[in-house]
Order: C-alpha cells, then sequence, then structure tokens
DNA sequence: ATCAGACGGTTCTATCAACAGACCGTGACG
DNA sequence: CGTCACGGTCTGTTGATAGAACCGTCTGAT
C-alpha cells in the first residue's frame, strides 16, 4: 500500500491498528456504519466525503475485513459490520467520550442507553445498575442534551431518531 | 488549520477527538510520551518519521493542550503529557489491544501490570484482582511474549525495559 | 580559545493523497 | 422509452508527506 498508510518499522500494535482505521475518514465511516448507515450515497451525504476517497475507504475496509459488502439488491450493494469492526466499539467509544469530554463544552450530542435495563452508559462504556460494559448489540443511541439540529439531511434526521446501533435506518 | 484536520460538517464528538489526535503519527507519537519519550530526537530515532512532520505534530499537541513543552536545559526542549491527554489513555489502549487481537497472531508484543497488586491488565484494561480500571500513572509496561528484538536502537532497547508509565527515560 | 558533536529544529523538492466536480453504467419505475 | 436513484470512476488542482540538506545554540573535551 501507498506511502500514507504504513507505518513499517512500527513493532506495535498500535501501528498494526492504524494502518486499518488511522486513515482519514476511516473511523467516521466506521461510526456511520454501527448507527445503522449502510448505502454509499447516505454515507457520502451524512459525512461530506467526496465520492472518489468514500469508495476508496470502503474497499480498503472490505479489504480488512471490517466491512462486508452484500448486494441487497441487484445493482446496488450495502455495507455491514463484521465482527472484526465490532471489538473495534470500545476504541471508538473512548475516542469520541474523550471528544465529548474535552472538545464539547455544551455536554454530550447523544447518549447510549444500555438496552436489557436503560440505564445510560458512563464514559467508560459501563452500565452501572448491572455493572457490565454492553457491546455496540446491546446499546440505543438517542440525541443528547446538546444534539445540534445543524443537519437536516434525511440521514442525520434518521439518526437522531432513537435506535438499536447497528439496525439499518429506515430507507429515505 | 488546513483542509486535512477538520472534519468541518460533522456535528460529531468522534470527529471532533479526529481533528485532534487523527491525523498520520499523532496517536504514535502520543504513545510514546506515555511509554516515557519525551526528546525530539529520540521520538525521531524511534518512530522513524520526517523531521518536519514531527516538529509539526508536536507543535500542533502543544497548540490542542496534549503536551507541554519544556526547557530542561538552554536551548533543549522535552514534551510532557498534560492531564487532557491522560484522559485519552482508555483510547489509546483501547485501539492498541484491538491491533494485538486482530493483527498480532504470536501474542502481545507489550503488557501492562498494575504497579499496585502487579496483576497484568486485561483486554479491557481493568485489573482483575483489584476490579478497577487503572489509569496510566498506575501501570507498568513490559516485554510480552512477542515482543520483538528486530529494533535495536536506544530508544527501542530502553522502553523494552520494565519501567512505569510517564516515568521518562533515562538519558541514552 | 577552539573544535566537534548533540540537540532541536527549518528549508527545499519530489511524490503522493485528498478534494471538488464532471461523467457513466445499471436497474427500477412510470 | 425516458427518467431517476444508486454506486461508482476519471480528471485537474491543491495540500500533505518523505527525505535529505542545512543551520544555530549550547556543552564538553582538547
Amino acid at each position: 500500500m501507498a506511502l500514507g498508510t504504513d507505518y513499517a518499522g512500527q513493532d506495535c500494535s498500535l501501528a498494526r491498528a492504524l494502518e486499518v482505521v488511522g486513515e482519514r475518514w476511516t473511523l467516521l465511516v466506521l461510526r456511520d456504519c454501527f448507527f445503522g448507515v449502510r448505502r454509499f450515497t447516505d454515507l457520502r451525504d451524512h459525512l461530506d466525503i467526496s465520492r472518489a476517497v468514500l469508495a476508496a475507504r470502503l474497499a480498503d475496509l472490505v479489504d480488512a475485513r471490517l466491512l462486508e459488502r452484500r448486494e441487497y439488491r441487484p445493482g446496488r450493494h450495502e455495507y455491514v459490520v463484521t465482527p472484526d469492526a465490532l471489538d473495534l466499539w470500545p476504541a471508538l467509544y473512548a475516542l469520541s467520550q474523550w471528544g465529548e469530554r474535552h472538545r464539547a463544552p455544551d455536554g454530550p450530542r447523544r447518549i447510549f442507553v444500555h438496552t436489557t435495563c436503560g440505564t445510560t452508559v458512563d464514559a467508560t462504556g459501563t452500565c452501572r445498575s448491572c455493572e457490565v460494559t454492553p457491546g455496540p448489540v446491546d446499546l440505543e443511541i438517542r440525541p443528547g442534551p446538546a444534539a445540534s439540529p445543524r443537519r437536516e439531511d434525511p440521514v442525520s434526521l434518521a439518526l437522531r431518531e432513537p435506535h438499536r446501533l447497528l439496525t439499518p435506518l429506515p430507507a429515505a
């Protein structure tokens, strides 16, 4: 792969991880996939990313076996997170919590609720009532107090509706 | 800041976090700082990063208040992690654990031990004997079973010696 | 007093990747 | 049969990275 993506000399697992998810846009694409976005055009609309770059990132993620590309209708494809990608949730969540804490003065924009008990998970991702750290499968996303109404495109609206992670958005 | 670093339209805290630490090399620089590397030349030697890029990243990190630049001798500077950066440890650890799990077939290259009880923390960063998740201040780093002897430069050697996180490496 | 060397950068150029926008092939639907 | 949505590819321009050379300051040895 080209220069920008390898950290050849690093004998470190962080470098290995960054070779897969360290490029611009990659983690944002994955986050959207966790939230239920599955289609090329929806990703494109929601992320404001160039088509060429999105196509490249999706191909990389499929190569890395973090996304699976499947045909949901002749000629149309959707991208679904794989088990390998599910294991990335703690990292994704930790990063975004850092952002909430240090770069979001108005409070959280999204909150995550443990579906089996209804409790909001804390900054470490733990449900304090159950004393467990739910995986993405057991989480529901809801708009937080600082959810911004800035974006009004259909994908942003659909994402603001409370829903379980990993469940596809209603087709626009 | 230039195009490469902002995700302007994203009303998401993950995007905010990535604006700070999402660039190439940034997380690797921070990891080295957590491990006790503090000097420009040591970072340069250990990361095999271009001087120009390292200087730019360090300046960005100081601007973002993740590193503090201080003069340890006239004309010489060292970079020390700030409290804001300490909060990034869970994300850094989660990412590197994903790398260990999915991209390191031979087993862990480094292990982290809870200094107060001597137990190795698990993949979530939790010390199972104490039932706590120690912060970087309470962790010691040791080479794991798959620690690679590939690099023989002084910084790599020093990093392979067991030591507490955040404590400066012995001067070469 | 001087000289070498470590340190912490800056500057330069070639190359590579991202961006914006135009274009295109396929299948569904009216 | 024309049109639209979808899922891309192609192109020119701009910005970032790698790699190497160069530079100023301070230290310690001669």
